[in-house]
DNA sequence: ATGAAAGCGCTAACAC
DNA sequence: GTGTTAGCGCTTTCAT
């Protein structure tokens, strides 16, 4: 059997409070059998029970962290910074996948709840915003990843999407573009991007035409239909921002279907910053979100949650910068 | 505060025992409590505390997945697939990336166990067979996954990479190759791949020759500068099996460099199927390993020696297919 | 500086 | 059928 604070205190002939005074070191406690019994755990390879110690109040260490899906390597990017900084921390993350399913997500938020953890991570849409609240209400220490709810008082940590699509636009612009065309899924994201890019055009004196504007499916497939009927209208755009690096690769493959070579007729630029966009060719210009930052922050602002700090609300946005390759060239 | 089953038993007015055995629907309880309860249950929404049942014998109804990098596509969607399937039977997935690095295997496995986790589901490396000896023998629950130690007695879910080698060397040998070259890392998993391989050459009656073969790094660059050394050899390889994407992508790079059209003059092929084949121009014909079947039976697995069936082990190996896509072409 | 004891929320053996 | 009760392993007053 896995020895327990009882062997411990045996084997020292104290009692459990000093040994679990030890452990926490708390309380006062000599030196002398302070020592005697840490020489005891090791020697019995004595190891807390965190499950014993969570139920009188101090926590599991353990974190929630709600994504729609791990395969998609942005989400799969969140997961990995928000592991590492949890370890160095001493907190441990449980996934749940969510699918962007709410049923899902109110299963999982339940469950979670269960089993105690110290807090929620959410970096899925939620569309369930009762149940928002209602956690919200009970004090659950809640951090929004990755998007924030505009009208909800929760603290959240999210890169600024509309100052990405600003240097997006102003890359573009500045290799001589006039005529820039877009490839949008229908996010939240994806709008503020948008409005970064408008902005930037103004900023520009640059006209803004809605028949540059494509906004549709989340697919690849979605994009090079899309990017299709950018190519297909008289005095078409000689650069075209994908809002993820996905329609970036939809448009790549319009393009080379239509013949057009990239990026010497027609320059590409993504957003996220994803693995893919140095495997393929020509290498892909993006947006890159300081996603290592952006978990630390999610991590250390949860943990100051749980720690009892509900003091304000935050919200912490981080900016993107740009990582230029071989899709975007001058005109 | 939350209910607890004190709150339901008073309300009920009944003992604890009853409404613990109407939760479990254990011991014998007349119909008509157990509506009552269960209908008290629902208005004070009563949720049973997980951690307390736990420190009860019942277990965490949690599994602790060890993976060296999520961002590597692959290893996403083995945890995609195993937490699904954890989903559906009720346990929720700890994530413990190793960096493949035995020190941290070594804080996570203790750290887990702290947390008194159900079981292992080990997806890395694992280096240290000390530990997981010592694991073993404390019989805590684990399962391999994705590779399997040959020579320890431990239960294992994978992939038959061997085969796989033979249905990628027999899918280029069917469209006529006769001389295919081999890119692949230095890994257990690959060694078996070009295993695969040296057996379909055989039995085509094709020779096999040493100066086809590059065994190097992990990186795509590896790869890129060893299908460099293939290009240069004198009647060179008109196909190359790469034993993992990545090694693949690197393949294409150099040919793309040298001024080699895929497939045309050489025809590539992957191995994982991740969803970057879709994306590269051409499509990288690839082998692609059963990943949902797989985290299925690990979880599977996993769930039935905590159940506490410490039977027999075993070692349970999925044959992968093949997905041919633009990258393979006749001669 | 150390210990006794109560109790976190639940389960299960045993009693009635 | 239902209740009593003794813990699971730990923390934490409050005594001493």
């Amino acid at each position: 059997m896995k020895p327990t604070i009882y062997d411990i205190a045996k084997a020292a002939g104290v009692s459990t409070a000093t040994v679990s005074k030890v452990l926490n070191n708390s309380g006062r406690i000599s030196e002398k059998t302070k020592i005697k019994i840490r020489e005891i755990m090791e020697d019995l390879r004595y190891q807390p029970n965190v499950l014993a110690s969570a139920m009188k109040g101090k926590g599991t260490f353990q974190i929630a962290l709600l994504i729609p899906d791990v395969e998609n390597p942005v989400y799969a990017q969140y997961l990995k910074h928000i592991e590492n900084r949890g370890q160095e921390q001493g907190f441990s993350v449980v996934m749940c996948c969510t699918d962007d399913n709410p049923d899902k997500e109110a299963r999982h938020i339940s469950l979670m709840r269960n089993k105690q953890v110290d807090g929620f991570i959410i970096a899925s849409q939620f569309k369930n915003e009762e149940l928002l609240k209602e956690l919200l209400e009970d004090k659950v220490p809640i951090v929004l990843f990755a998007h924030e709810k505009q009208d909800i008082l929760v603290d959240s940590v999210t890169v600024d999407d509309c100052f990405g699509g600003v240097i997006a636009t102003e890359h573009l612009i500045s290799l001589g573009h006039k005529r820039i065309g877009i490839v949008a899924e229908d996010t939240v994201s994806s709008h503020e991007r948008i409005r970064g890019y408008k902005f930037a055009l103004q900023k520009a004196e640059l006209p803004y035409d809605e028949k540059f504007i494509q906004i549709g499916g989340t697919k690849m497939e979605d994009a090079e239909h899309a990017a299709g009927k950018l190519f297909s209208s008289a005095n078409r755009a000689t650069a075209i921002f994908g809002t993820n690096d996905l329609m970036a690769f939809g448009v790549m493959r319009a393009a080379r279907k239509h013949q057009i070579a990239v990026p010497q007729e027609l320059s590409i630029i993504g957003f996220d910053n994803t693995p893919m966009c140095s495997i393929v060719s020509p290498e892909l210009t993006s947006v890159a979100m300081p996603v290592s930052d952006l978990g630390k922050k999610a991590m250390d602002l949860i943990i100051h949650k749980i720690e009892g700090n509900d003091d304000i609300k935050q919200r912490i946005l981080l900016l993107p910068h740009l990582v230029v390759r071989d899709s975007t060239s001058a005109i």
